[in-house]
DNA sequence: GCGCTCTACTAGCGCGCTCTAGTGATGAGA
DNA sequence: TCTCATCACTAGAGCGCGCTAGTAGAGCGC
């Protein structure tokens, strides 16, 4: 590393004591301090000519509300607290939704990810001593018992995950429909030898794997149902095609736990020089934006994720409305979009 | 979309109103306000069975300190403000560094990102609204006009991008370095039509366009010099890939802007048949993690994201404690991986 | 001229906390 | 016995704003 001194000034400027606040702005444009407030807040009761005026002075002076005093201040913050991992392209695609939705409906959004050093419950904590309205939490892992804890206290929505029994909303994919429709559409091309990268404990995980082997049992395959233990990320694909290529044949199928899962798995297949699709099929999950990056268009289960972040905001907002109405459960259809990594076995 | 109403008890629990305040803890565990708060800050001055007492009975009423009050009442809110975007996988690898050392140094994060229907400057009001104590900026592509201002206002810090003259600090990597090796290491393969996709306006874009330019001089390979417009996104490759494969013949590398782009045109020459990287060689930029995941290792240079984040921590709290200290530029030597994406050419 | 409404504004409390300046009790030292 | 320091704790101001209650003045009908 090399450390230069920028050429600029010196200094990145001596502010001068305190930031400037409503107060500042009230007594250089000589009005009163409550006027200000009013025409921030942009309610009726100021004439456009003193609006303009308070605009003018505090752009000006540099002013810009404080949301901590704002939020003291009122009861209402018009937040909402968003957890996610941000490693996880699907939640970037969430996020993305959310923020759209937020804006029409008139909320700000706070965002709070997990990373290895920093679990859920930090997470989950910052965004409620930010006073957001409600939480919605991406792909939360925690136990539901945590989670119905924390939604007695809080409107909390979950997605992509279901909580059975809970007391809170939650917004996911048919998780079985998708899986189905995979394996109607790989039994369909000629695929007996079908098998499964679970997701551990990630979100829709035990779904996809109940969902995969009634399905095999539907199509009379029981007997070929196998399950290899993984979770939600590359590395498991990885692994998992480390334990396929040490075996005497690959299966002719994959259904990987997700995209990212399934990229994993491409890219060791590939170095071991495995031809996708002619030796493996590989059936990813979410169709994160990444999926598409792929060299190879990754066959995949399509999650809308622009409808998921807009439903997870709405339900949050009418939950924060009305706090005692019943807990629902949305469900959005899932859609299988073939591409290039599967067709019909060797 | 399907609606169920849940199996829970019908409600997310009516919350009692508001939420436990510091009288709250205090009323109930008979002491006065002031200690429940010295208590909460870690203060010396409560005996040890008080100071017991008083968390036992703020666990049991559910209290939690308010962020805002708290930001409110002190001068310090011991805050950090990262802006970044957050489909950018890179900004994934620096946000997990930024973590990990600002808990280190005692410091909170808030995330704040840019999404297409939210620009730099409302990410940039959330922060500062939030009384950030300084504000990092991931790859910031405003301009210098603005970052010059508000490193006014704020103590700033700039990543990936450098500002010249301006009198804010800033931590990137030393993009000319990492073309050269690039550059000086296709030619030692034997390249001479080596071209660039740029990142236009990208962070460190300019750099490496002019650092290409100078490195190809460098080697007696001014005729060979071309750069096609592009960004930092996967489009910006496959667009450049669509030039290309209209030409009559391919160049024999190409150093693409970033990974990003990188991985566009990877994509987009599979799908045309074109091998890599016996047709053409393939370089990127940063080595985000999802570099590794392509089915071909990407030959990129390499940044190091956890220093990076590391710095940019450590330099924004140095320039909290001492506001007038001189700008600093920190520039971190890259370092050129070389995978699979590259080779002798054709 | 009176009461009325409406517009454009102001006074001032309180949100939940931090923090300075205290207070009373206890014990040590002269 | 009388200071004086120390410990454990408290009173109360104030952070920047939202919001309710209120006021002054203009305009209007009768």
């Amino acid at each position: 590393m090399t450390e230069q001194q920028a050429t600029g000034d010196g200094s990145t400027g001596a502010r001068p004591g305190r930031r400037p606040t409503m107060s500042d702005v009230a007594e250089k444009a000589g009005v009163s301090r409550a006027l200000v407030s009013l025409i921030f807040r942009n309610a009726p009761g100021a004439s456009d000519s003193t609006r303009e005026r308070v605009f003018q002075v505090a752009k000006e002076i540099g002013y810009r509300p404080d949301t901590a005093a704002r939020t003291l201040a009122s009861s209402r913050t018009k937040t909402l607290g968003v957890m996610l991992t941000i490693r996880n392209p699907f939640h970037a695609d969430l996020v993305e939704a959310c923020y759209a939705e937020a804006d029409r409906v008139g909320y700000d959004i706070v965002l709070s990810t997990t990373v290895p050093t920093r679990d859920e419950e930090r997470a989950v904590d910052a965004l409620v001593g930010h006073r957001c309205e409600a939480l919605i939490l991406f792909g939360p892992k925690t136990s539901a018992a945590y989670l119905t804890q924390l939604s007695r206290e809080h409107p909390v929505v979950a997605v992509s995950r279901r909580v059975p029994d809970a007391t809170l909303d939650s917004v996911h994919t048919a998780e079985a429909k998708g899986v189905r429709q995979a394996v109607d559409y790989l039994v369909k091309e000629g695929h007996r030898d079908i098998i499964h990268i679970d997701g551990g404990t990630g979100p829709g995980a035990a779904e996809r794997r109940k969902a995969y082997r009634a399905a095999m049992r539907k199509h009379g395959l029981a007997e070929w149902v196998r399950v290899i233990p993984g979770n939600h990320t590359e590395d498991s694909g990885m692994r998992a095609a480390e334990v396929l290529l040490g075996e005497d044949s690959l299966p002719t199928a994959v259904l990987a736990a997700n995209d990212r899962c399934a990229l994993g798995l491409l890219g060791a297949l590939h170095k071991a020089g495995v031809k996708v699709p002619q030796e493996v099929s590989v059936v990813g999950y979410d169709d994160s934006r990444v999926a598409m990056l792929s060299h190879i268009g990754l066959t995949t289960v399509h999650q809308n994720a622009d409808e998921l972040g807009r439903l997870a905001v709405r339900t949050a907002v009418e939950r924060i409305e009305s706090p005692n109405a019943p807990a629902r459960e949305l469900v959005l259809d899932p859609e299988l979009r073939v591409r290039d990594t599967t067709g019909p076995p060797r």
